[in-house]
RNA sequence: GCCCCUGUGGUGAAAUGGAUAUCAUCCCUGCCUUCGAAGCAGUUGUUCCAGGUUCGAAUCCUGGCGGGGGCACCA
């Protein structure tokens, strides 16, 4: 009995753990709604732009209805720097697109601006023409003044996220699958950040199940004390395997698998010990990985956490009538609500199931955090499941009104056409992919510069490395499955992090070149006026740097970090294309060649800061 | 059976209902005594099918066809 309590103060322990995680994270919010600096979107140059399109639009229409008008980059073959659609303000107030556009063409060419030049009419398309000079040295000075935290803005100042992501399950390795929310969480959370949002990262470890009855089950039954020592994980994921495998032809293993969870979930001791002995090798195992991919957390709770207040929740849903307990078992059942399928709270032998614990997880996130919005990165085969929580959640109003929460789902990664699976021994581990993909980076940058010191080869090689698998995920849009190849997934070539990395690494060498001919460069004496360009590449570069902090926030709208990748690759497709026709070290001019460094540095930085959102690093040289 | 996602050059992908659909890769042609050729410039080739909505559709709607996933004691 004296054991049993010991045993049992291990979870209590445990538990305490997880309370001072959320203290200092609860403490971090407020601190940070407080104090935090925020830059204001409105200073931004495409705010502006856009404002004084709407004013001339007002006032030349005398209409108020002026957020209709959207301000778009036209297609190439358009001369003019921007665009004005009018169509849906044409809908909206009832008139040709065309006959519109002419009064906003008129309107403008009437008024004189600060950004905006003239316009003139194509079809029923209006396109503007701005002072130039005047815009790109607005452009440039904003981003010296901000620095590297050109970008951030304050649109959801104040805001609070939580972003639930990665969360791998104990005992088996990080596989393939679980990269994708671990690295589109990561980089949301990033993003969410950069506009303003406090974020809370979560890792909502899969550390309760099941899943736990079947795994004690084959360390009782053929468990090797010798090869745990040796190999942890692996030795944990073959039990695993070898019980899926025992039970195709043994199913009553299963039961045995269920009665032991049902153990572990009353608490008991022996297998409480197994259940944290696992977890703790688990942990250690996942923090080398994410170490790794530069992957950060604030909380790391677990399901394990939720289990007994999940199993009040439920009972409290019965008392309101939300669902119901079977007559003859301890099961209790939601039935049919709107068009979702009915679905299990509680399983026959009385014990948790996921969405139990997701309705308690739920609610302690609502009720500890006072947030806006929660974020479940999750691949989009749980959708069903997030909508029966969300519905739930409402019904009993655990998720009230003004907080949001959302699935981000995505697709899948299939390796012939399949879904990999643990059991099947299909999976593919994240770390045997990220050691290919480093290796394979440093044999490139060997060929490609062999006189590189061992020591930073190995360091560049792993910031390639890390940065393709990263980033060849996130460009891809979410929602679609992606097939799992290995040539295409350790492919450096163009279209990828490497080409970004390497652009930044061009300027870097620049700005080095520059300081051996000038002497050290000091930007912070570049008076705006002073600031001036030549060629049309650079305005194209100083527009598309503008750009950026609208890309961030589209981004963070829409869930999408693959916005801000093929925004970067069209920035540094326009700066390389700069490079090979100016040169800025043969510049004569002193204050156009320092213009030109200016521009460089913006772009370097955006590189930079837009790679980090992905936690991809970029090299010094390469 | 019902529900969700998805279909774009040979291949892999991008595109708030907007102008001549973009990028990479492969093939071909140029560009390193000039800030790094992992680059730049050029060339060939693409929206599954049939209807519909719209001034305008890869995008929205309806119906097919193909691929993936989900639909109670797994997570």
């Amino acid at each position: 009995m004296e054991i049993n309590q010991q045993k049992q103060s291990e979870f209590e322990k445990y538990k305490l753990e997880v309370i001072e995680s959320v203290n200092t994270v609860q403490e971090r919010i407020r601190k940070e709604k407080e104090h935090r600096d925020y830059v204001d979107f409105g200073s931004y140059l495409s705010v502006k732009l856009q404002k004084e399109v709407e004013e001339v639009v007002r006032e030349s229409l005398g209409t108020q209805d002026v957020e209709e008008i959207e301000l778009s980059v036209p297609p190439s073959h358009i001369s003019g720097d921007f665009a004005i659609e009018v169509f849906r303000l044409a809908k909206k107030l009832d008139e040709k697109p065309n006959i519109l556009a002419k009064k906003i063409v008129d309107g403008i060419n009437e008024h004189r601006m600060d950004l905006i030049k003239d316009a003139s009419l194509v079809g029923a398309f209006v396109n503007v023409e701005t002072h130039k000079e005047k815009l790109y040295q607005e452009i440039l000075s904003k981003i010296l003044e901000l620095g590297e935290r050109y970008g951030e803005s304050n649109i959801n100042a104040g805001k609070v996220a939580i972003i639930d992501y990665s969360a791998p399950n104990i005992a088996k390795p990080i596989g393939v699958g679980h990269l994708r929310s671990t690295i589109i969480g990561q980089a949301l959370a990033n993003i969410y950040r950069e506009t303003g949002y406090s974020v809370i990262r979560d890792n909502h470890l899969g550390d309760w199940g099941t899943q736990f009855g079947s795994l004690i089950y084959a360390y009782k039954e053929w468990g090797d004390e010798k090869r745990i020592a040796e190999n942890p994980l692996v030795e944990l994921k073959d039990l695993y395997v070898k019980f899926h495998q025992f039970s195709e032809e043994h199913p009553e293993v299963k039961d045995n698998a269920r009665e032991l969870f049902a153990r572990l979930e009353k608490k008991d001791p022996e297998l409480v010990a197994l259940w944290k002995r696992f977890r703790d090798l688990s942990l250690e195992d996942f923090e080398r990985v994410y170490k790794k991919l530069g992957i950060e957390f604030d909380l790391s709770i677990g399901e394990s956490y939720f289990t007994e207040q999940a199993d009040k929740l439920v009972d409290e849903c019965t008392g309101k009538g939300l669902c119901r307990k079977d007559e003859s078992s301890e099961a209790v059942i939601v039935d049919q609500m709107g068009d979702l399928p009915s679905f299990l709270l509680r399983k026959q032998d009385g014990s948790s199931l996921y969405l139990s614990r997701d309705l308690a997880t739920l609610q302690f996130r609502v009720n500890t955090f006072d947030s806006d919005s929660i974020l479940y990165v999750v691949g989009s085969e749980q959708e069903l499941n997030f909508k029966q929580l969300f519905e739930l959640g409402r019904r009993a109003d655990y998720l009230p009104e003004g907080v949001e929460a959302k699935h981000i789902g995505f697709g899948m990664i299939l390796r012939d056409g399949k879904k990999m699976s643990t059991r099947k021994g299909t999976l593919i581990e994240l770390e045997d992919l990220i050691s290919q993909s480093v290796s394979k980076s440093k044999e490139i940058l060997l060929a490609k510069s062999p006189n590189t010191d061992p020591q930073e080869l190995d360091k560049v090689a792993e910031i390639v490395g890390v940065g393709a698998i990263i980033y060849n995920d996130l460009r891809q849009s979410r929602t679609k499955n992606i097939s799992f190849d290995w040539d295409k997934m350790l492919d450096l070539e163009g279209g990828s992090a490497v080409y970004l990395q390497y652009s930044y690494v061009r300027i870097n060498s620049i700005m080095e070149k520059l300081k051996e001919a000038f002497g050290e460069i000091d930007l912070g004496k570049l008076e705006m006026n002073d600031i001036s360009f030549v060629n049309k590449s650079e305005f194209e570069l100083a527009k598309k740097l503008m750009a950026f902090p609208d890309v961030i926030a589209k981004a963070q709208e829409t869930d999408s970090p693959n916005y801000i990748c093929g925004y970067l690759e069209e920035l540094a497709s326009l700066f390389n294309s700069f490079y090979n026709e100016t040169s800025i070290l043969r510049t004569e001019d002193v204050k156009l060649r320092e213009s030109r460094i200016a521009l460089i540095k913006g772009v370097s930085m955006v590189i930079k800061k837009g790679l980090s959102m992905m936690s991809i690093k970029v090299p010094e040289k390469m």
